[in-house]
DNA sequence: TACTATTTAATTTTT
DNA sequence: TTAAATAGTA
């Protein structure tokens, strides 16, 4: 055994934590500390040295991203393929479960996977059929709440009304949308994993038998792990399985998603004497970008506590600049970028990260015309897009009658004179007869005295049955192929004017080929389209393609968690953008944008640049905001500031086009984006002023105390 | 049924 | 600003 090649290239507490006895680990890791490291070596270790054989582990992470990239990194440091290791995301090993033993979960055998746009779809016509105000119960709300209970474990019936009637309203809504999944025989993303957790709850053999085979649970982000994940792994631990969970509370960034840094404290409460091990060395990030995390963390009330350090150098200074508006601030970053690219610097390592996608376009635009290439992340992802959920549709309905989601989706399109008319005749008698809408257009197509109406449905119920006759045999590639032609779609797309329409048609034959390449499991019992479509509804694909390019990396920072980059860029660190201001009321909520913030700061390696624009054109209207909290946060001897030069100052603007009407009050000489002091509320920035004379009243962002209307002669504001 | 005008709202996202 | 959803019109 080959014990050197794991262990060498550790530091202590690396070792400590690959080595561990086999017992519950919790390992808190900070960022750059080599999480994913010790997760590969302790899974090698346990392997290779401590000769466990690779079935008795299960590895589970979030993302597919980073269960392949345990996978492959396990082989190389193995130096054998690892076949019968169970990796996947939550989500992937729980729909592993359910295909194994869909009878025990009460499932149907070819049951399919919705995605949250399927789903919306359906509760959004569930609100409509049952004629209940979608004004009052957003489809979002809804479905944001039917998740939520889910995520939690809940059922309808084990939720209580607390005599709230829309919470009652609510509940039905999610009694009536279970019945519609299961009559479809869908599962959404949710149902995955409470069905899972349900299977072994409910089936103490098949529980015991997992129980046994898996010892040992390897958990990779455990932070961002939600009450149904964690009940789950904590049901397959039973009181033998050994978890070794790596997550790093400080990242925890998805809170409003279910997420809870609280499994830290419970894992500890629930495995008493487990091991804590903290990876708090660094190798990614200079001492001085350290130091600045560290500090802005550490005004965080709820967490472990850590601190990160490095033994490399202190490195450059974070530089913060004070843009006057967000095209100064894009030119500026566009300006550094050039730099770095003159430097010979390649420019897939820089990244500029914003909090909300919508400053993407600014920069964008900046990039565009410096002719910088860039790469922005988080796009549409390949299934996602229309064409190709049209495409699967039709695939789905082929395979099962019933799936109403399909059925909606695609019994008009391309256009066959089945209109909104028609299809609210379906419903209701679907509705009527409690059973799908295949059926119902069963019984109005027969109907003789159904007109033209029963004729296009007529046509359209033979189209699907001709289509499943004729894929009936083939390979997944011509299935699909067959279907995308004879369905009509691509002459449908194809008609469509402008370049959209061309892009559309390439994305299906771009679905052809995907299904040519696709591997379905040869000892798998799914019928391979089926597989291929749960694949296409659990790996939606790139977001955007040619990550070769040499392209500057545009993203979020929630997107950016994870990666690394030797020049950073935060864009917009504003108060009220970062922290945003629907997060900024509760503690809670600062709290986790702080979190972001320590993120953001994190994924730099050498150099970090920080940027806020005193006025922001957002949602059309100019606003004016102070440099985020955070920037204070950060110690003076971190940064150096940078000032605006004067030659790029405020680019030529067209003249206002009405002075008069929204002009500031003279005499008083407040504008918009004044800096003002208030003798009880502190230092602001003016964002809006309405009236004249005495009744003039302005609105002042403070920076302590919000935002507030205050009237003008009675305010007594310093100019500053 | 398809196209056009108007209204409305607007973090973060993986599965 | 702008994208999407809805309402109204040809």
């Amino acid at each position: 055994m080959d014990v050197t090649r794991i262990l060498e290239n550790l530091n202590d507490a690396q070792r400590e934590a690959v080595t561990a006895p086999a017992e519950p680990t919790l390992v808190i890791a900070g960022a750059g500390s080599g999480k994913t490291r010790v997760l590969v070596h302790r899974a090698a270790w346990l392997i290779d040295v401590e000769k466990l054989s690779a079935q008795s582990l299960l590895a589970v992470t979030f993302t597919n991203k980073a269960a392949a990239e345990m996978r492959a990194r396990i082989e190389s440091l193995l130096k054998v393929p690892v076949q019968h290791l169970w990796i996947g995301t939550f989500h992937g090993l729980a729909h592993r479960l359910l295909r194994r033993h869909w009878r025990e979960a009460d499932l149907p055998q070819s049951f399919q996977i919705i995605d949250a746009d399927d789903q919306q779809r359906i509760i959004k016509r569930l609100i409509r059929s049952l004629d209940i105000d979608d004004g009052r119960f957003p489809p979002r709300e809804v479905q944001y709440f039917i998740n939520a209970q889910k995520d939690e474990g809940l059922r309808p019936q084990h939720l209580d009304d607390d005599n709230d009637p829309d919470r009652r309203q609510k509940i039905a809504l999610y009694e009536a949308y279970e019945e519609v999944c299961r009559r479809g025989g869908l599962v959404d993303f949710a149902e995955l994993l409470l069905r899972a957790h349900e299977l072994w709850r409910d089936n103490e053999d098949l529980l015991a038998h997992y129980r046994r085979r898996f010892r040992h649970l390897l958990v990779d982000e455990f932070q961002d792990t939600n009450a149904i994940q964690y009940a789950w792994l904590r049901l397959l631990a039973g009181p033998e399985g050994i978890p070794f969970a790596v997550g790093d509370d400080d990242q925890s960034i998805y809170r409003w998603r279910g997420a809870r840094v609280e499994h830290i404290q419970q894992f500890q409460k629930d495995f008493p004497g487990a091991r804590v091990v903290k990876l708090e060395q660094n190798y990614r990030s200079t001492a001085t970008i350290l130091n600045a995390a560290n500090a802005v963390i550490a005004h965080n009330n709820e967490r472990m506590g850590k601190n990160l350090w490095t033994e490399g150098a202190a490195g450059e200074p974070i530089r913060v600049y004070a843009a006057y508006n967000e095209r100064d601030e894009a030119d500026f970053i566009v300006a550094r970028l050039r730099d770095w690219s003159a430097q010979g610097n390649a420019r897939q390592d820089a990244a500029v990260l914003y909090r909300s996608n919508a400053q993407s376009r600014v920069l964008e635009e900046g990039l565009i015309n410096a002719q910088i290439p860039y790469r922005v992340y988080g796009g549409l992802r390949f299934f996602e897009r229309q064409e190709i959920k049209d495409a699967l549709a039709y695939l789905r309905l082929i395979s099962n009658r019933d799936d109403d989601a399909s059925f909606e989706r695609i019994v008009n399109r391309p256009t066959r004179g089945i209109g909104a008319r028609t299809v609210e005749m379906l419903r209701s008698y679907a509705r009527a007869n409690a059973c799908s809408l295949w059926r119902a257009a069963g019984a109005i197509a027969s109907d003789p005295i159904g007109g033209r109406a029963a004729s296009s449905v007529n046509a359209f119920m033979s189209l699907i049955e001709r289509l499943a006759r004729e894929t009936q045999g083939l390979s997944l590639e011509n299935q699909v192929d067959h279907v995308i032609g004879m369905s009509g779609l691509i002459e449908f797309f194809r008609k469509e004017k402008g370049e959209k329409g061309v892009t559309r048609v390439e994305n299906l034959e771009e679905l052809v080929s995907a299904a040519k390449s696709f591997e379905p499991d040869p000892a798998g019992e799914m019928a391979p389209i089926d597989e291929f479509l749960a694949h296409a509804a659990l790996e939606a694909g790139e977001g955007q393609a040619d990550a070769w390019d040499d392209c500057v990396q545009l993203m979020t920072m929630h997107s950016a968690k994870g990666l690394e980059f030797p020049l950073v860029f935060l864009a917009g660190m504003e108060d009220g953008l970062f922290p945003h201001q629907r997060s900024a009321a509760d503690p809670a909520g600062l709290e986790e944008e702080r979190r972001l913030c320590y993120v953001g700061i994190t994924r730099a390696m050498q150099s970090l640049y920080i940027t806020h624009a005193e006025q922001r054109r957002l949602h059309g209207s100019d606003s004016y905001s102070l440099p985020s909290r955070f920037i204070r946060e950060i110690p003076d001897e971190c940064i150096e500031e940078i000032r605006p030069k004067v030659h790029v100052s405020r680019p030529l603007r067209a003249p206002e086009r009405r002075p008069a009407a929204r002009a500031p009050e003279p005499e008083t000489g407040i504008r918009l984006g004044q800096h003002v002091r208030h003798g009880k509320f502190g230092e602001g920035v003016v964002l809006n002023c309405e009236g004249q004379g005495a009744h003039a009243r302005v609105e002042v962002n403070f920076e302590t105390a919000g935002t507030k209307w205050l009237v003008l002669s009675y305010a007594n504001l310093d100019l500053m």
